[in-house]
DNA sequence: GAGTGGTCTAGACCACCGG
DNA sequence: CGGTGGTCTAGACCACTCT
């Protein structure tokens, strides 16, 4: 990191080099959860416009490092949560860990992909579950479960009737039932439209993982789940490493 | 979307507005490979800063919808190539598909946490493989594996003087013998630095989707790889689904 | 109401690519 | 060389949270 060294590249863009030192004072000066000099007072410091260091602090908002809130004030993040996405064998998609609190069911369009999957005509509305994965208390992923029709039979009027965490539980239970051969999931970036966002406590737009499950039953695509983790706080984990089960890593 | 529905949320941002307006072009009026207008007269055409509009532009590209490449223009971005990274049983680092390269083999330093999954101390250097992953003939990651010292002897004096490649092969093919007992994965959101980014044609500070495996050989991690992939272009896939195996989807 | 981060503007200049 | 996207500025106003 010398500067005598010689033919460097051509112009470090201000923003990188103030992401660098700002990483580094995090590392050396602050502790998580503390609370970071407002913005004009930061850009003012290091003598850049105010648009120049948020450019440098979404870089590390993304990274995870850091955490913005409107109102409140810019704070050194805790280290990423391990959520688990192992794919389990034979399990349904209502086999998961007790961290899945379950929100609604209803009938709901799925994106065109996903009716695709489905093998069903694109606009249709089908059976849906509505979950929200909570990690310390806070919310970190959201997730639509679309249902192939016929899957589960249509529900009693007294499910029907019931508040929505009620129907979709019940929904659940009878997905228990039915003998799943397999899945496969799909991870990719994404951001969040406005429902989500508000869910998960974050702007519209923020930086999401979306994680896709197709869920296949009698030979055929039975259910896909889209999940929507948030980037900023989240590491998807695949095997059996350190991630959140029961409690909190 | 008609505007008189009432009780809307209030103030939809600018940005937010475009970045719909020009998904909804994109789906009806372009096709993949198509040349967008410039950023200066989109923005006049649509009555907002160049800011603004680049605001919008920066989420559709996150959302790997657009591409953009200074000197050059915006173009309508292909859909996400999938990639597969499935576990694999028992299979070790170098037996993944052939559409890793071997790029060079050299000593350096891991970040703090894959040395302290190597169970050894910070700021050693240990043995790296370095690979890339070409898709469509595009690189699409870039590979860093950290050996644990001992896993492979010493090369000889033969292979340390070849180039690089030929160096890195020779580490590889050794690594084929080592009974390996089973991995686990992470996947989690990251900008690219400086290197990655100049490997994988992108600025650095790109979002990228960062994969950490650790292999575990006799009771112990004994390799980690982390492995960047472009965020815009990639889909990581577990399991069956259609991903490129041998030639592309 | 005071203070925070989020949005937006209207410019300017720079780095890069192609002909 | 002209045209493109990338960086940067110095402001302004807005939405939100907390007191």
């Amino acid at each position: 990191m010398s500067t005598s060294s010689p033919a460097r590249q051509q112009s470090e863009p201000k923003y990188w080099h103030l992401k660098t030192v700002l990483a580094q004072a995090l590392d050396t000066e602050f502790s998580v959860g503390q609370t970071l000099p407002n913005e004009r007072e930061l850009a003012a410091r290091f003598g850049v416009a105010r648009a120049t260091l948020r450019q440098a602090l979404d870089q590390l908002e993304l990274e995870g490092r850091l955490q913005r809130r409107r109102g409140v004030g810019t704070t050194v993040a805790p280290p990423r949560v391990g959520v688990d996405v192992s794919p389990g064998r034979h399990a349904g998609p209502a086999a998961e860990g007790g961290a899945w609190e379950a929100v609604d069911c209803a009938g709901s369009v799925p994106a065109a992909a996903v009716a695709r999957d489905l093998g069903l005509p694109a606009g249709r509305p089908v059976r849906t579950v509505h979950r929200v994965l909570l990690a310390e208390g806070q919310p970190v992923a959201t997730e639509q479960l679309y249902l192939s029709p016929g899957l589960v039979p249509a529900p009693g009027a007294a499910q029907e009737r019931g508040p929505g965490p009620e129907r979709a539980r019940a929904v659940l239970d009878r997905l228990r039932t039915v003998p799943w051969d397999g899945q496969d999931r799909a991870v990719e970036l994404g951001s969040a439209g406005a429902e989500d966002a508000r869910l998960l406590d974050r702007l519209p737009g923020s930086p999401v993982l979306i994680v896709t499950t197709r869920y296949t039953a009698a030979g055929r695509t039975a259910a896909v789940a889209v999940a929507t983790y948030r980037a900023d706080t989240c590491r998807l984990t695949f095997g059996d490493r350190e991630a959140l089960t029961l409690t909190a890593g």
